[in-house]
RNA sequence: GGUCCCGUGGAGCAGUUGGUUAGCUCGCCACCCUGUCAAGGUGGAGGUCGCGGGUUCAAGUCCCGUCGGGAUCGCCA
């Protein structure tokens, strides 16, 4: 029995086909039964005249229950009178391969928090699934890129030895006799294969930070995307590489999905042209200061409203929807970012801001381990839990820079949501850790 | 962790200032129904008002505690 998608069916006019999937919505009146048949590809209506005594689809269908998982092999008949697509298929044989309980926990208007409690349900609805497919095809975008670029892509430890770089909480896990930690970035292992000489690194990972954050942008649990280059010349090439990874991804997005994305969650997937907008921080900060902003006490970095403010004024006068904010001071910096000649008080980073949302942090790294050494030290750290990481750096590590970009937060401001966790397939949070 | 908001049939919401049998829409069940397509019609079942304590003649409503959810800040991809 070969299975036909719902997208197929225009295809196999006066056809018998057979389709998968799950009953929809029932119309059973007293001539006529009238079923909707959903796959993951869409919808199409399924007509059967009743027969009366000793029918057994007439009889199928009395029984069977919305979310009923189906096979129907019938005739695909084009009707006028089917406001869906013009098509329904007239039944020959209804199999129910696994019946669905009555009582449905969820509808279309129940809240985020019972919808996570039964996911599995909640992602068979058509907006919730496209989800899924813009993610991939984003993915899908950005290994295009890498693979033009000559990266290669690593699965880095997740089971880490010592807590890592920023001191961040870690969440701790028994390892047989001692105490390991969950990897919070893939940070010191793709340094690691800098120094490998694989000479770009590129991972989408899961990374893992215990932080009792309850905002709508952060998780427990999340997938990373990672990279790092190496012989750079500066953090410049660091950040054009994230221009032209960005550029491909939203150009597929909106190739591939971008009228669906319309359809299902009102925004507009816009390609931006490339280069995007830098200002350093301290030019940032005097921009913002001008219009008013100025949180509590002297503040060297951005607070999430001067994120917004600042997005919006660059909106404003650029045109452009994301920029990168440049040369962080060393003081709000992890101690390995590198710190120019000119101007040791900063260091060669920056973030990129989406729609008001920091999306990534960036680098050139320092690769050289007595300034290593001295830059951890400077920032209080004990440099012997870093011994695996700093040995690295001992035999000729080139120069290199990297970034970490959160990928559930693309995907939330792609698509206009609201929180992380209507793009996460299973949330994981703070107080969440089913299904 | 701070501040604020919320929790009422399966879902989404009402339920001024404490007071009759807690109401509506959707869903569910039953019956009806000339091709329905957000189907429609008639009838029915279903709610310890998150949990515990208090005030009061009387608490869904007021007070305290607690559990859970959300917004936001802290924090940050």
């Amino acid at each position: 029995m070969t299975r036909t998608l719902v997208a197929d069916l225009p295809s196999h006019l006066d056809e018998t086909v057979t389709v998968y999937g799950w009953i929809n919505t029932l119309r059973l009146q007293r001539r006529m039964q009238f079923v909707l048949v959903r796959d993951h590809t869409g919808l199409i209506q399924v007509t059967h005249a009743r027969g009366g005594e000793g029918d057994e689809i007439e009889a199928a269908f009395e029984r069977v229950t919305a979310e009923s998982a189906v096979k129907i092999t019938g005739k695909v008949v084009g009707n006028p009178q089917v406001k869906l697509g013009g098509l329904e298929i007239v039944p020959e044989r209804v199999e129910v391969v696994s019946p669905a309980e009555p009582k449905l926990p969820i509808d279309e208007h129940t809240g985020l928090d019972q919808r996570l409690d039964w996911r599995f349900l909640d992602i068979r609805r058509p907006s919730q699934h496209l989800v899924f497919a813009v993610q991939t095809t984003v993915e899908q975008a950005m290994r295009e890129v890498t693979a033009e670029e000559g990266f290669t892509e690593l699965h880095t430890p997740k089971l880490m030895g010592t807590a890592s770089e920023s001191g961040a909480e870690v969440f701790k896990v028994d390892y047989f006799e001692r105490t390991a930690y969950l990897a919070q970035s893939p940070q010191f292992y793709k340094q690691m294969a800098i120094a490998a000489g694989i000479d770009k690194v590129f991972e989408i990972g899961p990374v893992f930070r215990a932080e009792p954050s309850f905002t709508s942008r952060h998780a427990t649990e999340f997938t990373g995307v990672d990279a790092e280059l190496a012989w750079i010349d500066g953090v410049e090439d660091v950040m054009a590489f994230e221009e032209r990874l960005l550029q491909r991804v939203l150009r597929r997005v909106s190739e591939r999905h971008g009228d669906a994305v319309t359809e299902h969650f009102g925004a507009r997937v816009v390609v931006p042209e490339t280069p995007f907008p830098r200002l350093t921080m301290a030019d940032a900060l005097t921009k913002l200061r001008a219009t008013g902003w100025d949180p509590e006490g002297a503040k060297d970095d951005l607070d999430p409203e001067g994120e917004r403010r600042l997005c919006a004024l660059v909106a404003e006068e650029t045109g452009h929807e994301f920029v990168f904010v440049t040369r962080f001071p060393a003081s709000v910096r992890p101690f390995y970012h590198l710190r120019p000649e000119d101007d040791p008080t900063v260091t060669e980073s920056f973030d990129l801001l989406w729609k008001g949302v920091e999306i990534t942090t960036g680098a050139q790294r320092e690769h050289r381990h007595e300034r290593l050494i001295a830059q951890a030290r400077e920032k209080g750290m004990e440099t012997e839990p870093l011994a695996g990481y700093l040995n690295c750096f001992r035999f000729g590590t080139p120069p290199h820079g990297g970034l970490g970009l959160g990928l559930g937060r693309l995907l939330m401001l792609l698509l206009g949501l609201p929180t992380i966790r209507e793009v996460t397939f299973l949330f994981r949070g703070p107080h969440r850790l089913e299904p």
